[in-house]
RNA sequence: CUCUCCGUAGCUCAGUUGGCAGAGCAGCUGACUCUUAAUCAGCGGGUCGUGGGUUCGAAUCCCCCCGGGGAGACCA
């Protein structure tokens, strides 16, 4: 690749260095015994601390004047001022330390150890007076600067490609971003604490999965070569997860990446994280109390309340949560009760409120989508829906008193679904008939509809006791508890297309028509990527264009002659 | 997949009606021993996303393609 001036930069340092003696990459340990944060926290009440420490971090800012320097490192916890002084860093006649190697071959972006003591300089800035320092790591490629006083921001790295595709680069230059992923792993501690607590058992279950189900989603399609046959990554783990409730355990969960071939957007990802749970002996209801009391907590544990702020609302998690019907809440936003329509009226409903519909579409598919442009929107606050049409929740039991009806219940918050849950189906044979109803809807076109996995059935035959079950989206959850507007800030790795790579040819390539091995950085300056371009050249323009480079470039090595360009052709 | 906006130096962004490609930061050279968006003086840095077209002349106008954002579609 071709590179620029200040990378050409930074790798002549980086030779200097190593012919200066110093191992720009040293293998040893650099032991560290403090923190930025720490000092930050604890030196101002006490003056006394920190007088001999070692500290290590990136270089992110220079202030250089003459005999004496200001430095910023970042560690993990943020960062710090640093102070070197010429003649402390070199108190010999040999001033190389500072002048040459701290002045001239370190960079931002370089990451150093440093030892020295804590003092307070004459603006007031906590800083650390450095004794001696060593380059742990050399840079070669340039950061971005950001700078920063008071709030205000100069040259933030803010474009979203940029920071999706180098997610390191994002982390190291904007903090706060490395903030959000760690209050996403707080959210995941938090909420299997609070399981591991109730005594439920975190296990594992397989990814690559002969059927796929317990999900209505698109599958991504893989080919085992030693069995001969076909996997699909899972979109969901609810299968397996109620044959281990059949199994015997009182209560299993799982944090689970789970992958649906579908289309992107701020509030998909084709990987997402997802946790389930189930819990013998219980039902949706009780299910409700617990999503509650564990997403109360986490909120809690976060934030130090339950409130919290999301974009420009505030949204509180305490207990308890608003709680209507599906129906109810279709009622209470468009003020239509469709409770006893047929298909043909609940057709009529939908065009009227602008969903659009299609043959292939169910009765439960139909209510569902009336539901999903005319409520879910605008329920911001947490609120539970309950009671889905028994066709769009194929797993999910029949309601004790209501025709038609399951128990199950979706919990929406900031007009977007954070959670599923359901009395589990345990009738291996209605669940069998209910199967056989989604076949039915992906023979009318529905891609989505479930495919009937017999072991699950036998599994059920076997006898499952009643279960509630519960999905709750981590990556959602995430973008609420942390006020993240899109799924692809709280995914450290987004989905992306591939970026594209310019078509060049190798070093080796252009050395094998014989160009010297010094020339060839020049040829690729001249505009020659591959050799196939070059041998098109024109033999004379491109000598002196070559040579002229040569000059521009103040390249100390031996000028080009019309013959040997003239070789490279003819090979 | 559709609509829409965007792609210019390492980063953030200007660039008029089509007329020599600009600024700040970063970099390099020099000055400066408590600075903090350090300062001061000087210098270098570009395949204007890619390919085609119109034109005497294209970063600018037109078309194709690539990548991204937003809104839909699909989806939970």
């Amino acid at each position: 690749m071709e590179l620029s001036e200040q990378e050409i930069n930074r790798r002549q340092s980086l030779d200097e260095l190593q012919k200066l003696g110093i191992d720009p990459y040293p293998a040893d340990i650099y032991e560290v015994n403090v923190t930025a944060e720490e000092i930050h926290k604890n030196f101002p009440a006490d003056n006394s601390l920190y007088q001999d420490i070692s500290i290590a971090g990136r270089i992110m800012q220079r202030r250089i004047m003459g005999a004496a320097s200001f430095t910023e490192i970042q560690d993990a916890t943020g960062r710090i001022q640093l102070y070197f002084k010429r003649d402390e860093i070199c108190p010999g006649e040999d001033k190389t330390m500072y002048n040459i190697v701290f002045k001239r071959h370190l960079d931002i972006g370089d990451i150093i150890g440093v030892k020295g003591y804590v003092f307070i300089t004459q603006m007031g800035e906590i800083t650390i007076h450095v004794k001696e320092y060593k380059l742990l790591s050399k840079s070669l490629k340039v950061l971005p600067v950001v700078k920063e006083k008071e709030d205000k921001v100069w040259d933030a790295f803010t474009d979203p490609e940029q920071r999706y595709r180098q997610r390191y680069l994002d982390l190291i230059v904007n903090p706060k971003i490395k903030d959000v992923f760690v209050q996403r792993s707080r959210l995941i501690n938090s909420m299997r604490s609070f399981l591991n607590g109730k005594g439920y058992l975190e296990v594992e279950t397989p990814v690559l999965q002969p059927l796929y189900g317990g999900a209505a989603a698109r599958p991504f399609k893989t080919f085992h070569n030693t069995l001969d046959m076909t996997l699909y990554l899972r979109i969901a783990d609810e299968l397996y997860l109620k044959r281990l409730i059949v199994g015997g355990y009182d209560g299993v969960y799982e944090f689970a990446k789970d992958f649906r071939n579908e289309g992107m957007g701020r509030y998909h990802n084709p990987e997402f994280t997802q946790m389930e749970l189930y819990v013998a002996y219980k039902d949706y209801k009780w299910m409700m109390d617990l999503v509650e009391e564990m997403v109360e907590k986490i909120a809690l544990d976060m934030h130090g309340t339950t409130k919290v702020k999301v974009s420009d609302r505030e949204i509180n998690f305490k207990r308890p949560w608003k709680r209507l019907t599906m129906f109810e809440a279709i009622k209470e936003y468009t003020g239509i009760d469709i409770s006893g329509m047929n298909e043909e009226e609940i057709i009529k409903v939908a065009n009227k409120v602008g969903v659009e519909t299609d043959p292939s579409m169910g009765k439960g598919k139909l209510i569902d989508e009336i539901f999903g442009e005319t409520v879910e929107p605008n329920l911001i606050q947490p609120a539970f829906i309950t009671d889905y049409p028994i066709e769009m929740s194929p797993l999910a039991k029949k309601h004790k008193s209501k025709e038609g009806l399951t128990e199950r219940f979706e919990a929406i918050c900031n007009g977007k679904e954070i959670c599923n849950a359901f009395s589990e189906l345990n009738d291996p044979i209605d669940q069998r008939e209910r199967f056989e109803a989604q076949l039915e809807l992906g023979k009318r076109g529905d891609e989505e509809s479930m495919v009937l996995d017999e072991d699950f059935l036998r599994a059920l035959e076997y006898g499952m006791p009643p279960t509630a079950g519960l999905g709750i989206g981590i990556d959602r959850l995430a973008m609420v508890m942390t006020d993240q507007p899109s799924i692809q800030d709280v995914i450290f790795f987004p989905q992306m297309r591939p970026e594209k790579k310019p078509q060049v040819s190798t070093d080796e390539d252009f050395i094998k028509l014989g160009i010297p091995k010094d020339w060839v950085p020049v040829v690729r300056k001249a505009g020659f990527k591959t050799i196939v371009e070059l041998k098109q050249a024109n033999p004379n323009k491109l000598f002196n264009d070559l040579n002229g480079l040569r000059k521009k470039m103040k390249l100390n090595i031996p000028a080009l002659k019309i013959e040997e360009v003239k070789g490279w052709m003819e090979k």
